[in-house]
DNA sequence: CAAATAAGTTAAGCTTACTTAAATTCGATT
DNA sequence: AATCGAATTTAAGTAAGCTTAACTTATTTG
């Protein structure tokens, strides 16, 4: 059986690192809702397998060894993504549970029989890039958070964040999904909301409900 | 997450139990590669969690709980099976081990939504039932060992025994399968390995390969 | 039916992954 | 440069699920 556990760790810095490639104890603690003192037990644990770069109140970051091992995990859950989307269709805003439990328990030989079943997708139902098996991850189109459109702006939804159920729910029901082209009307200046159309129809969006939409512009 | 230990346990305890629904505890132990004293720690517990009714050196059966818990267990695995072997294409002595590992972790709505896609199978691509939703476990059809066959005897095969891959892709080898007719054309006194005709082709089988196939009689 | 053997249990201890509480280190002031 | 607060680590302890070794109960057999 796999390691659940670490697995779950070297995702989580993988996940929520930083631009420069750590990341901060206490991020890995909240994120997976554990203690500090954990983490440090497990990083501890992950650098002497050699997954993670960490000397004690230093930095932390993933090794090589370290970063492949993650990026085969984030591959692992966007291809169960995807099939639980396409193949068993599961709407998007239910799929990153599920895969969130499948992605530790399948062969490398499935995940791959998968994906090619689905003939090698290059994003998952979020518009996060699939790593391909020998890593290589594809580009994403150049996008910007839907949040700094201005008033007039025309975008084409090309990812969203997947935190969090209820916001997939509501953008779905809105009527937001990849692909979409979305028009700013207006934006409110007190609380930075937008008047956005959507399929000919308007809504009011809160700014965090844009924050977590990525467009390109058009 | 779910509770993988104890769902194996009570799995095992379900599929290796005697006809009058007790089982050994070294039965458990060896079936699950565990020491006897583990499993006397977990009888403890799965009793206290009313699953498993036990008293110390006295029988070991399953609860009406742990009868239902453990008929879940064996019809999410089953469903696995059929959706891995007809869905992603897995061939059949491949799907067992891979839905060991993915039976404790997907969502039971999952597992319905499958199950609906695969129009409600009756049987795993081994020949087992598979428990509907409501426990309802579908009849197999009245079947005996080919091992008990004579000779000039056929069969029809409804049901091979699904503990050993090496075994399964064997029988696949020799044309073996689900529905395929076997006629016994001779029974080799010596050691009761047995001349077979399928498709058209002779093939001597030994006598344990032929007890773990099973068949009607045609 | 008593002794031998098999089966099952208890006890002590290990590892993993966590917890809380106390101690340490860092780095940012003042 | 001393100090303060936040971040991190250490220490001690817990629970689950296992191990081996020693012991107890049940079953078989001469």
């Amino acid at each position: 059986m796999r390691n659940i556990s670490k697995e779950d760790y070297l995702s989580a810095i993988y996940k929520y690192r930083e631009v420069d490639g750590t990341i901060k104890a206490n991020i890995i603690a909240e994120k997976l809702s554990v203690s500090n003192a954990a983490v440090t037990d497990m990083l501890k644990k992950l650098s002497k397998d050699g997954y993670v770069d960490y000397k004690r109140y230093k930095e932390i970051k993933l090794s090589k060894d370290g970063e492949e091992y993650a990026k085969n995990m984030v591959r692992r859950h966007r291809i169960w993504e995807v099939f639980l989307n396409q193949v068993v269709g599961i709407p998007w805003d239910e799929v990153h549970e599920e895969a969130h439990n499948l992605e530790h328990s399948a062969s490398d030989s499935l995940i791959n029989r998968m994906e090619e079943m689905l003939d090698f997708p290059a994003f998952d139902p979020h518009g996060d890039p699939i790593p391909s098996k020998d890593g290589k991850m594809p580009k994403l189109k150049k996008n910007i958070s839907l949040s700094f459109l201005q008033a007039d702006d025309k975008g084409t939804v090309v990812r969203v964040n997947d935190f969090d159920n209820n916001f997939l729910s509501y953008i779905s029901k809105i009527g937001i999904n990849l692909g979409k082209e979305i028009f700013v009307k207006q934006v409110l200046d007190f609380d930075r909301s937008m008047l956005v159309v959507v399929n000919g129809k308007e809504t009011n969006i809160s700014s965090t409900i844009a924050s977590n939409i990525f467009v390109e512009a058009v």
